[in-house]
DNA sequence: TCAATTTATCGATGCGTATCGACGATGCGT
DNA sequence: ACGCATCGTCGATACGCATCGATAAATTGA
């Protein structure tokens, strides 16, 4: 491997040109740079990462700590990965993978030995075992996800009670007065990532505003449970009935419950839910969904970590900043009445 | 950050010293190994990843090159990079991760710039352009899936051909004389990951030695094609039909085709397909599946890569491992006739 | 008891880059 | 023509660790 040494030497100046070279933060003549540039092709040189890091205290790394939880969504869990793995060498950075089975000693290690500039934690919880670690890290810190607590963090994620929101809102439009929500995993639930409560207020509160009902039914992962829930929805409705089905799973076992019954989303009942938009359009009646944006999240995330690196004037800083949703209408939801 | 000069310093012994004590590469006496070990406890020293780097010539990082590929289901992909990062620590190494879209120069780059030892490459097409440049890069690459010519290549995957043989064994011996199999989506196909074919071949294999009948027809994620191949399938079929159905999609579709039809999976019809067993389990009636193991193929592959690293005795490796498939039964096929 | 080993530790050096101070060359104004 | 600021480049040094040769101390054998 050809170092810096070598390019200097084929281009006839110090390495110390060439480092001006590359960084830019010195003038140099147009006649210099073009033999360095040229030496640089010729022996395909790259700058070694180490060194690079070691001199100049940044590694250009990002950790990415990603959960491991069985009952979450993979796919969804992997568009997060991917997008944030190609944002962040838009920002000439790249991501090294954190694995949850480490803990919270895996964010000391790989800030403590400066594997990373930075990091981002995934699926962060309400009290999160990584948090208090997180505060004393001398490194900037993104968490997706809104913990009880977050002061002196920085926080990025969906705006899920506008999802709520939303979703209410739009039922309501079409002229439900009685919406059923079939909610997460227990599981899920139970781990305190807030994200369902959060929806759950805002669906609340539209309904509130509104005048109309929301209900709560069990969900989860087990036909038994999601069929009783839609039995005792159905029950509870008068007029035509909707549904809000917040994954895949409920969304699949809720839309064969119907099926049984007869019933025919978009004309005898409304099914509204958060789905990728190609999985969404395969359905046998395409799905109305709610989009949680995990791209623009998986950016916005990247973006900020990065401005934060680049700023590097310590100091704990704290903000938090939530992405919009967005409705889009497919054939499963009955639709408002009149003029558009 | 304390350096392993500060660790020294505290423990009244050379810099060398503490190195020799971390690495253990000459031998140390026991009075200096402890005091030295309470001053890294003490100071809570961890060793810097550039410098080790620089000095040592090894990172200890591996990249992992994810595909990106839309009608790739990223559940399964997500399973791999998740068992994959993990089982790398376990060697204690880290993974880092190179997105296709850098394409292959994204391997010039990470391999260039000496952020990693070596990679792993996902999804490895029979004619993939990444190959050439993997030839030629110093260090080891592993392969996970076989592209046509894999000479001076490692490669390792789950072993299609045994999976197509047991799936039409397993059939057969159920009774079935004619077995449909709904084939992958085209844009997977055209894209010559050739283990379809590598399935097919085993498939057909079986089904010439066992003399039953195995029909191909059109498969991928749209409703209207694969409902009419169930359609010819079935109509093709006397006795009782039976199905293999890859993906998730396909077996979804296929569900609800036969569904409208009256036929229940493991009665009047056999579907067998490749799934998580907890997917299986959930299904209305539990799916008999081909078990294409990738947690193994994803643990072997890591193992592979850091013996390679260990040895170091350059020179081109060439290697492929087959890892073998498991079927399981569940509900959604027939039952062997008589006595197990 | 003394030379020959072996054992435990130290000091010095190199890894490849970034950065700082220094210095000659060039251009400016007067 | 002369001092002065600016520009462009060089040389030296630091970053934190691994490793090699050397040295001092401990052990062995005769």
């Amino acid at each position: 491997m050809p170092t810096s040494k070598d390019v200097a030497q084929a281009a006839g100046v110090a390495q110390s040109t060439v480092s001006y070279v590359l960084s830019g933060k010195r003038p140099i003549s147009e006649k210099t740079r073009k033999k360095v540039e040229a030496a640089i092709e010729e022996l395909t040189y790259q700058p070694n990462a180490g060194a690079r890091a070691l001199a100049g205290r940044r590694t250009r790394v990002i950790g990415l700590v990603i959960p491991f939880i069985p009952e979450l969504e993979m796919a969804s869990l992997m568009e997060f990965v991917s997008v944030i793995a190609s944002t962040a060498r838009q920002f000439d950075h790249d991501i090294l993978l954190v694995t949850e089975d480490e803990g919270a000693a895996g964010l000391r290690r790989v800030v403590g030995q400066q594997i990373c500039d930075g990091l981002i934690l995934m699926q962060v919880e309400d009290e999160d075992e990584r948090l208090p670690v997180a505060r004393t890290l001398n490194v900037p810190v993104l968490l997706i996800g809104i913990p009880r607590d977050p002061s002196g963090l920085v926080c990025i994620d969906a705006d899920f009670a506008m999802a709520g929101d939303q979703c209410v809102r739009d039922l309501a439009a079409a002229g439900h007065n009685v919406i059923s929500i079939i909610e997460w995993q227990p599981a899920v639930v139970n781990r305190h990532v807030n994200y369902v409560h959060r929806f759950m207020r805002g669906a609340d509160a539209a309904a509130e505003s509104l005048g109309v009902a929301v209900h709560h039914f069990p969900g989860g992962a087990d036909v038994a449970i999601i069929s009783e829930s839609v039995d005792k929805a159905l029950a509870a409705t008068e007029g035509v009935p909707a549904f809000i089905a917040p994954d895949r799973t409920i969304q699949d076992i809720l839309r064969r419950a119907l099926a049984a019954k007869g019933l025919t989303p978009g004309v005898d009942v409304s099914i509204i839910g958060s789905a990728s938009p190609t999985l969404a359009e395969l359905q046998p009646v395409p799905l109305s969904t709610i989009d949680l944006r995990p791209k623009e999240v998986s950016r916005r995330a990247v973006k900020i970590i990065c401005d934060l690196l680049e700023a590097e004037n310590q100091g704990p800083h704290e903000s938090l900043e939530l992405v919009p949703t967005v409705i889009t209408h497919r054939s499963s939801t009955l639709r408002p009445p009149s003029g558009n």
